[in-house]
RNA sequence: GGUCGGAUGGCCGAGAGGUUAGGCAGAGCUCUGCAAAAGCUCGUACAGCGGUUCAAAUCCGCUUCCGACCUCCA
């Protein structure tokens, strides 16, 4: 039926796609923290794996997609006391962390419904698994690999590496990540390897955000609650893992770890990793000052943006590099985008109306295939939308009369498009609430404008068009009639 | 400092031993009252230096530049 094949991090390399349990499919990416507006860095992972989501239904798997929510926070990372980020954020803007929580996660699910994002299957929050957290630590600890502290629980890396290759996702070298870093452990007496991590952490007096545990008051470690939340809905062992790839090292390894000293198997079979969005070569990121949350980017208010672009423009930028890249962002770079999407969805209007033939002199199951083994190979975005603009340069040219088409290529042809310009890659029509008063008063204008052309009165022709160049309006004129485009 | 990844035409960005990526920008032509749109044609790019090979942007070394992660105790 299909060969898709999706790069491994596990392996490091590209291997076909063999679902568990098909046609059903089990996909868990790790979320959002929200202690804060999600950025459009973060937004690209979500968009990637979107896509993931999106083709492979279309493929016809029945895909259990889980995506969570963090709403216990990390630690603050520049912050030596230790302080939860949405703790912090609650006590300076004097709310109730959840209030924290909320306001971020409407925001959140604002903004990736802007981005035409499919809502996940299942959005679980790390606070309303906090059972399932404690009974992944009881047994993690039963099963040796874990030892308890005044309160806390760390995870001990080193017994564990002992029988599991713990540092196969990272690919790095044990030792080497061991080595040279005892001393810094002064002071830090009370977890035994550098590179044990909390499993549950004992709250401090000040802390707001606890929860009672064997082990006293407490909250969940950072990791815990992604392994105790997929193996809750997608099972002991699933088939995709995914998230940004800064999570490889430190998160992702951990899960494993975690799970794996639980259940005694790796949890997901592919791990899926996106590429970071950077600008000027850099990651985006808010000390650098070069990060922009996606309303200022539809809006234009930051100074890094010459104007403002719409969604479907940022999606279909974002879309136009291959996930594992990295992609630099640019104005003239997402202006670019902007016109090749504009000629995108020109064709896609015009294919319905194209004439058809008795022969056809162009190759449509060609296109097909050629866009289907694009997306078959990792989700490769960017080869699929190269085909297409072949497929645009074919509608085109059929509608100059150049090139034919018969009925049954041509119901191919919508059926690819539609398929793959809506369904796979979520592009959508953008339409203003007004749109159908704009279309009135357009029909008028252009009506009015073909009389003064009937009266070879060019002079006012010319400056209609002028005047509705000057506000975005491109009128074009063919012998078909007169159609109009806002760019 | 350690580990890993990357350097592609004016810009963005695929590809990955021999075959046009694609988009945007630019030039010419066709169409057109003019323009736009659309079509056709064009640029012949792979950081540098060596090496392997009949053949390298693609493989191997070295160099230069860039980035990510880690050097933390979420």
């Amino acid at each position: 039926m299909h060969d898709l094949k999706i790069y491994n991090t596990l392996t490091r390399q590209k291997e076909v796609f063999k679902p568990i349990n098909a046609p059903h499919v089990g996909m868990y990416v790790c979320g959002p923290t929200l202690y804060s507006h999600a950025h459009l860095g973060n937004c690209r992972t979500f968009l990637s794996f979107d896509i993931v989501f999106r083709y492979l239904q279309h493929l016809g798997y029945k895909v259990r997609y889980v995506r969570n929510i963090t709403d216990v926070g990390h630690l603050e990372s520049d912050a030596d006391d230790g302080e939860d980020k949405i703790a912090k954020r609650a006590r300076l803007e004097k709310l109730e962390p959840m209030e924290i929580v909320q306001l971020y996660a409407v925001d959140f699910h604002q903004v990736l419904d802007q981005f035409n994002l499919l809502p996940p299957s299942i959005e679980p929050t790390a606070s309303g698994h906090i059972p399932e957290q404690i009974e992944m630590t009881k047994q993690i600890l039963e099963n040796g690999l874990a030892y308890e502290v005044d309160g806390t629980v760390w995870f001990d890396v080193e017994k564990f590496a002992k029988t599991y290759p713990y540092t196969q996702l990272s690919n790095r070298n044990l030792d080497e990540l061991l080595d040279g870093t005892r001393d810094n452990l002064e002071g830090q007496n009370e977890k035994r390897g550098r590179l044990d991590f909390a499993l549950w952490k004992k709250a401090s007096p000040e802390h707001i955000m606890r929860w009672n545990s064997p082990w006293g008051e407490g909250f969940p470690g950072w990791h815990i609650e992604c392994s105790a939340m997929s193996t809750k809905y997608l099972g002991e062992e699933f088939d995709i893992h995914g998230g940004g790839m800064d999570l490889i090292p430190t998160h992702h390894t951990n899960e494993v770890a975690q799970h794996a000293a639980c259940h005694h198997k790796n949890p997901a079979r592919y791990w899926m990793h996106t590429n970071m969005l950077t600008v000027n070569g850099q990651k985006m990121s808010k000390s650098l000052g070069n990060s922009f949350l996606p309303a200022q980017l539809f809006s234009g208010q930051h100074p890094l943006l010459e104007r403002g672009y719409s969604p479907m423009v940022v999606r279909f930028f974002m879309l136009q590099a291959h996930y594992r890249s990295t992609l630099d962002f640019s104005n003239t770079a997402i202006q670019a985008a902007e016109k090749g999407l504009q000629r995108l969805m020109s064709a896609v209007k015009l294919l319905p109306l194209l004439k058809t033939s008795e022969t056809s002199s162009v190759n449509v199951v060609a296109l097909h295939d050629a866009v289907y083994a694009a997306m078959n190979d990792d989700f490769n975005t960017p080869v699929a939308i190269a085909e297409l603009f072949d497929g645009v340069r074919m509608i085109n040219s059929i509608n100059d009369g150049k090139d034919t088409l018969t009925a049954t290529d041509k119901e191919q042809l919508k059926k690819l498009f539609n398929e793959i310009v809506f369904d796979v890659l979520g592009l959508k029509e953008e339409t203003g609430e007004s749109a159908e008063v704009v279309d009135g008063l357009m029909n008028l204008i252009l009506e009015l404008r073909k009389d003064v052309r009937a009266k070879k009165d060019f002079a006012a022709s010319d400056k209609i068009r002028d005047e509705l160049a000057k506000l975005g309006i491109q009128v074009k004129d063919s012998k078909e009639g007169v159609s109009w485009i806002k760019s």
